[in-house]
DNA sequence: CGGGGACTTGATACTGTTCAATTTCCGTGG
DNA sequence: CCACGGAAATTGAACAGTATCAAGTCCCCG
């Protein structure tokens, strides 16, 4: 596969860098921002080159494995877990295509959780060691590196904002139109798609148990938010939903 | 100040590198992993030379806020909150001397959250634009900085947890020999020390009502874990402390 | 020395958990 | 292809843990 890709970027001109860097592997988060020559942007291609296939409940890596790579979802779906020693889980984010995931390791030289596929999924690989290397000599890959990194912070700030400060009802409705944009973001339906997670990842995500998530869906059902049967999910109120999240009595 | 540090550094052979960069500035977490000749230190050195006071109260920076530089508190005690529209707020982090402060903003050039300093404090501002610049030239400082990142996701990944799946003794246990052990790293007292946060802002952090810090503290206080008058705390008994987090009752 | 915020404590209400009983569905093997 | 078995999901009822509301105290700061 890859040989194809180098002889495309010799001969079509029309190619742009991105597409380039990108046809490979459907690195939207790795390389969309990002303005590179040619030459740079085979680098970019180069490294992240090796591609792995996971069937649903594969690990991607566990919990005190050494790191050595991070790893950019190419199709498919994966949870990351925390497992405390008294068998305690927390489920800390659901992954789709596109998305990074393994930054926990870098701290430690070893993964602090475990990534498991939810379904059958394709993974590009993305050897750190020369991604800080490459990163070194393109300052806008570099810059984009800090960026993930950065919003995988933000994004875990807005979680210890849904899990200290909402309630039930308000978690799910989140939880919901996370998942709504982001499949927009990939070109899906926002408002009819198939939930990869058991109600119990759900809860464990969002804090709460898995009848309280089973409870809760059906009662959005009742409202006329959402049709939901079994994993599929219908959207039929985003703002009904949004209304839900807003503030459920009068605050402040 | 910085001019006088200039000096030492041409005089005085017997100092260390580590000692050079680190003694114009108390930045235990981003020197002390590296080894650098004494002219990258320098450079380092220059970098984190700029420094500011701030009182009680004080932003250090404001969400929204442009994003321009890392900060290492050099002194004092801060906290960080994010701000939801509808007027939650979430207390995201208690920070202390030596720590490095205003990732968030890396991702989107804009502050994520608000910083406020708990008691009078001293900063050092690091530059974002030139750290990275000086990052390129020096791995050892690149990995370091990248280690800095992903400690923040793995610490927030352990908040998840913690907001996810512990009761309120729990999570208050938690809390407490988490400052236990920040503070024995820094060469003060493990077992005594005072509280520069409200019950409130514990509250907060912690995912539960003032009233239920308050109680759960005088808990622990019957049961003699601890002694706590006002915001003097006395850890009386840790591995006590130890055993609130463990198995509560025997999951798994 | 006053005033107001921070804290403690009690009584009550409520959200979400726990336990339990069914039902539905999906993958597997006959 | 269908039947089976077990996991996943739904739903109900009782219960537990926190939140809420309300007094009252303490203490720090001006």
């Amino acid at each position: 596969m890859r040989p194809k890709l180098k002889e495309n970027v010799q001969k079509s001109v029309t190619l742009t860098p991105l597409r380039v860097a990108c046809s490979g592997c459907n690195l939207r988060e790795l390389c969309l921002p990002m303005k590179l020559s040619i030459a740079d942007m085979e680098q970019v291609d180069d490294l992240i080159s090796l591609k792995h296939a996971y069937q649903r409940g594969d690990y991607l890596y566990r919990s005190g494995a050494k790191f050595q790579a991070l790893y950019a979802i190419r199709t498919g779906f994966f949870k990351t877990q925390v497992l405390h020693e008294d068998g305690r889980e927390q489920v800390t984010g659901f992954q789709m295509a596109g998305e990074i995931i393994g930054m926990d390791a870098i701290s430690s030289d070893a993964h602090a959780c475990d990534a498991i596929a939810l379904e059958d999924s394709e993974v590009c690989e993305i050897p750190f060691g020369r991604l800080e290397e490459l990163s070194r000599k393109l300052p806008s890959l570099q810059r984009h590196l800090h960026r993930i990194l950065s919003r995988e912070i933000v994004r875990d700030q807005g979680i210890m904002l849904l899990l200290g400060s909402m309630r039930a009802e308000e978690r799910l409705a989140v939880f919901l139109l996370n998942l709504s944009q982001r499949y927009a973001t990939r070109g899906y339906s926002p408002t009819s798609f198939h939930l990869r997670m058991t109600r119990q990842e759900i809860g464990s995500y969002l804090g709460m148990k898995l009848e309280t998530v089973s409870r809760t869906l059906s009662h959005f059902q009742g409202l006329g938010l959402i049709s939901i049967r079994k994993k599929s999910v219908e959207l039929n109120n985003l703002s009904g939903l949004q209304t839900i999240v807003g503030p459920p009595q009068q605050l402040l």
